[in-house]
DNA sequence: CGCCTTTGACCAGCGC
DNA sequence: GCGCTGGTCAAAGGCG
């Protein structure tokens, strides 16, 4: 069902963004990036939800339909200005599975920006706290590599929106075989991928508009601010899909 | 005391 | 136009 992505019928059938016509639900950047939880969620905060470098306040929270597992708002604390979002909810699949969605972005530096731009250790801080995670994302890479068709399909699904037809290929890329990690190539766009914030309407717009352009695509995005405290985050917590979903 | 979570109510978009 | 659903608000209570 829609709720997954969060992504409006029309979206799914509809490759041009263009084509938000409502103010309310549609016009808004959004990112969904999927987390692994597992053992170690009697350790992180909000049921397994990772605790990234902001602070997060819970304002709400809905049952979703198709969704055995209920759909949490979450809103940055960090700045009393600050109008990001993020929505949490399980894969209904897959339980062990966390669907994030960040809406916004943070109009404010992030914690952790200051210390890791002046270090260049950018893993330190993050690193006690995700040793373990990234441990795991290890071992989900290992499972993908070995369960395409079990897990995997699942996760899949997450990565059909017709936005992120170029990255897809990156994405899929990772899941057929995760250890392409290695490789400079992958490594290389992947980083690429994982150094952005989330992207903006606009951004997913280019992103969608040419496969050609990706590298131009996502050189440019470096230039946006916070990009360091994301990386760090989507490196040491999430697993390898990101999936940019456009309103 | 301040911040957070919980939870029911309300509002608005969307499909039929 | 109506009903369903998602997203947000706000009050109440809990915790450090």
């Amino acid at each position: 069902m829609e709720s997954n992505t969060n992504a409006s019928p029309q979206l799914e059938s509809e490759a041009s963004p263009e084509t938000q016509t409502s103010k309310k639900r549609k016009m808004v950047e959004k990112t969904v990036v999927t987390v692994r939880i597992g053992e170690n969620v009697s350790k992180l905060k909000n049921e397994g939800l990772p605790s990234d470098f902001w602070s997060w306040r819970k304002y709400g929270q809905k049952p979703i339909k198709g969704s055995p597992y209920p759909r949490g708002y979450y809103r940055c604390s960090t700045s009393k200005g600050c109008s990001a979002k993020k929505q949490v909810e399980r894969c209904r699949t897959d339980a062990s599975m966390l669907i994030i969605t960040y809406t916004s972005t943070h109009n404010h530096p992030g914690p952790a920006t200051i210390s890791t731009a002046n270090s260049t250790q950018h893993h330190k801080e993050s690193e006690t706290e995700t040793t373990q995670d990234q441990e795991q994302i290890e071992e989900q890479t290992n499972d993908k590599a070995t369960n395409d068709e079990g897990t995997n399909e699942e996760n899949f699904h997450y990565l059909q929106s017709p936005i992120v037809s170029c990255t897809e290929d990156i994405i899929i890329d990772q899941l057929e075989d995760p250890f392409k990690l290695n490789t400079e190539k992958s490594q290389g766009r992947i980083e690429l991928l994982l150094e952005e914030e989330p992207l903006c309407y606009a951004q997913i717009k280019n992103l969608s508009a040419s496969n050609s352009e990706e590298l131009d695509f996502f050189d440019e995005l470096e230039e946006l601010p916070m990009s360091s405290s994301f990386l760090n985050f989507t490196r040491s917590i999430f697993s390898h899909e990101r999936i940019p979903v456009a309103p």
